[in-house]
DNA sequence: CCCCAATCGCAATAGAGTCGCAATAGCAAT
DNA sequence: ATTGCTATTGCGACTCTATTGCGATTGGGG
């Protein structure tokens, strides 16, 4: 976790100012964070970061909230109920639209670059997955749990 | 929407006596109704089907938890915050461990048999997805809402 | 540097889901 | 069929997460 280089910091300054919203201290601490962390994050662990900073859970919140429907962030449930936000990152390496895994026992959040889904057999795709555009999100146990505990 | 054989019914009430439980009125009531459904309900659709009858809400939310924990229920959240049942059902024509799409314009729930996850040009796949019993959960605008709206 | 609307802090509120407890109802044994 | 034991229900109170109203503050265009 590297501290963020000023120019990032000018780049999302940039990014909020495009979108017509005021870059305010709260929205520039919470780019950052996500920004370094590059995964999905939840809002009681940005919190966790961002409170002894003094921000308040409800200004938090809005931040998020504000900066998913301008599209700056991408707001995602990955299958335990809590909302989590990541980045959509012109700097990352992996596509904006890439897929998530979440272990149904541990709860670790990977990203998953490079995916792609087929029906069985080279079968086309069902005629609702014709729309373009989806987010693949897989749960399940990680190799890591399933080799630990004998299920 | 049949009405459920006798057979069913007690079929479904034998699989609730199996693990240990009561066959009891709200617990059968919704089983067969996740079973005539066969797709992933809320809540709030059950309740809506089972309060004329006389159920409680708070009595629901045990059956549903109840019973998702001896396994004869899955529970999951596609992608919008809301949890959704599913009946782990032997007669159904499906496998359980099927996959699902939302639509995260109309909500549209579908469920995807038949599917495979590969690697972009058959490479393998990460390590964390080697724990096997893997679900995939699919979001993004369905057919149907990406030609209603330009978007 | 000033002004005004966007944003924040705070406290109150809304909703989903959970829990304690007394009453009820499965069901195994008689 | 009846009985007794205990899992389960109904109901209200409660918890926790997330949202909102409003007065105070602040970013930033002019």
């Amino acid at each position: 976790m590297t501290t963020p280089s000023s120019a990032v910091q000018e780049e999302l300054r940039q990014q909020i100012r495009t979108l017509g919203l005021r870059a305010t201290g709260s929205r520039l601490a919470v780019l950052r964070l996500l920004h370094e962390l590059a995964r999905p994050t939840t809002h009681a662990e940005l919190m966790a970061l961002l409170e002894p900073a003094g921000w308040e859970g409800a200004t938090i919140y809005r931040v998020l909230s504000d900066l998913s429907d301008s599209g700056i962030l991408r707001r995602m449930d990955l299958g335990d109920h809590v909302w989590r936000f990541e980045l959509n990152d012109p700097c990352r390496r992996v596509r904006n639209d890439h897929a998530h895994f979440m272990c149904s026992d541990c709860h670790k959040v990977v990203c998953l670059p490079e995916l792609e889904l087929r029906g069985i057999g080279g079968q086309r795709l069902p005629e609702v997955l014709q729309g373009g555009d989806l987010h693949l999100k897989v749960t399940g146990r990680c190799g890591q749990c399933a080799a630990t505990t004998r299920a």
